[in-house]
DNA sequence: AAGATTACCCTACATGTGTAGGAAAACGTA
DNA sequence: TACGTTTTCCTACACATGTAGGGTAATCTT
């Protein structure tokens, strides 16, 4: 029997790491097929080679499969953003670049984001990327800003962002996303980058205004 | 057997609006007691003294019947949002005033609102709210903007708002209310208006200004 | 290599889902 | 009121869900 639940990352043996593979790329391939809604455990569990009572247990339902699957990948691109500090030359093109390789991620594995973003989507895995997207947020502005002097609000480690234009933000860039995803990814992710920046721009110039009073 | 499926609103038959309204009585009623995952539905029919072969009658699943319910509230709400026109005396009171009624209107249905747009919500209900509000703001901008002559896209009925701008506005503003209802909304709605106003007031100038060349 | 651990699989079961057909009752209309 | 229409309800069924226990085999540790 399983007791412990593992929480995300490549766990020490090999089976669970063959399985969880396994069940990811099972589910890649059927959300390209049919909708998530429609795609059920025993599919998942047919398609990746394992039991259904193996499913579960490591996760409770596809959606957090899927959430899984994202997870990591969504953890990635965020940790992998270069963190536009004072020392840059050119933080505008940091920016820019940085959000184009946002953009070019989720082209990359558009199948899958377009099912968990769009109508059929997966709201569990939508709230936790708003979350992870506000957070890093919150962390870039503060690095920006770069003064310790400014006045920095009470920061519990556990939940960081209560903070309105760290969500804001968030929800605009996941809502830009699912529109981008759900229509095919029309225009190409430097495109999509040159249209939002300037958005993005405007928040941060007054975020950092309203932090300097 | 019923096989039109009505498209939204009261139909004329007096037993399809009770029963419409028992079923959305009863979920908003249960959505009160436990996450909207849990609720099954059998026990929304059976709290609506109505038998489950009624409810696929009407609705496919729950989640519709939320869809349902939600959907009424945020039409009417947009809709009855003024129209900040040239005419206006003061647009920046009108503006608050709007996203204050939002925000109030989101507190007294609390409970339905936050499971419906939290982690166990509706992703097929935020898409909607989504694509609804980003029409809106699509057409506020370009009433306010109010010059004919303006560089107006080419506006297929059907499908207006493929504007990054206001779909970047819309999953703001989502974005901001569920992280606002999760936290039990511990700010009045006044405050919620007067803390992102400044944020839509920036997007706005800007966008008005990209259009103005 | 030997033993302890634990992931995987099988079976079984109670419950929920979604669909279908048809009888009975409520409704709108003439 | 009397009629045709539509809704509601009942029964039934095939399938999916989520959980539990226990046997077997792969893996990790020493």
């Amino acid at each position: 029997m399983v007791t412990t639940r593992e929480s995300s990352t490549s766990s020490g043996d090999r089976r669970v790491r063959r399985t969880h593979a396994a069940l990811a790329s099972a589910l890649i391939q059927l959300v390209e097929e049919q909708d998530l809604s429609r795609i059920s455990v025993a599919d998942v569990a047919e398609h990746a080679g394992v039991s259904r009572s193996t499913f579960y247990d490591h996760y409770r339902d596809v959606h957090e499969l899927a959430e899984a699957a994202c997870t990591a990948m969504i953890d990635d691109l965020i940790g992998s953003l270069p963190a536009p500090g004072p020392d840059s030359a050119d933080p505008v093109r940091d920016a820019t670049q940085s959000l184009e390789a946002f953009f070019a991620s989720l082209a990359e594995h558009a199948g899958l984001y377009r099912a968990l973003l769009g109508p059929q989507g997966s709201a569990r895995l939508v709230d936790h990327i708003r979350r992870r997207i506000a957070a890093a947020v919150y962390d870039l502005v503060r690095q920006a800003a770069a003064g310790d002097d400014l006045p920095v609000r009470d920061g519990s480690p556990v939940d960081i962002p209560h903070d309105v234009p760290a969500v804001f933000t968030a929800g605009a860039l996941i809502g830009v996303a699912a529109d981008w995803l759900q229509r095919g990814c029309p225009l190409p992710p430097a495109e999509m980058a040159a249209l939002t920046w300037p958005l993005f721009s405007a928040l941060y110039r007054l975020d950092i205004d309203a932090l300097l009073h």
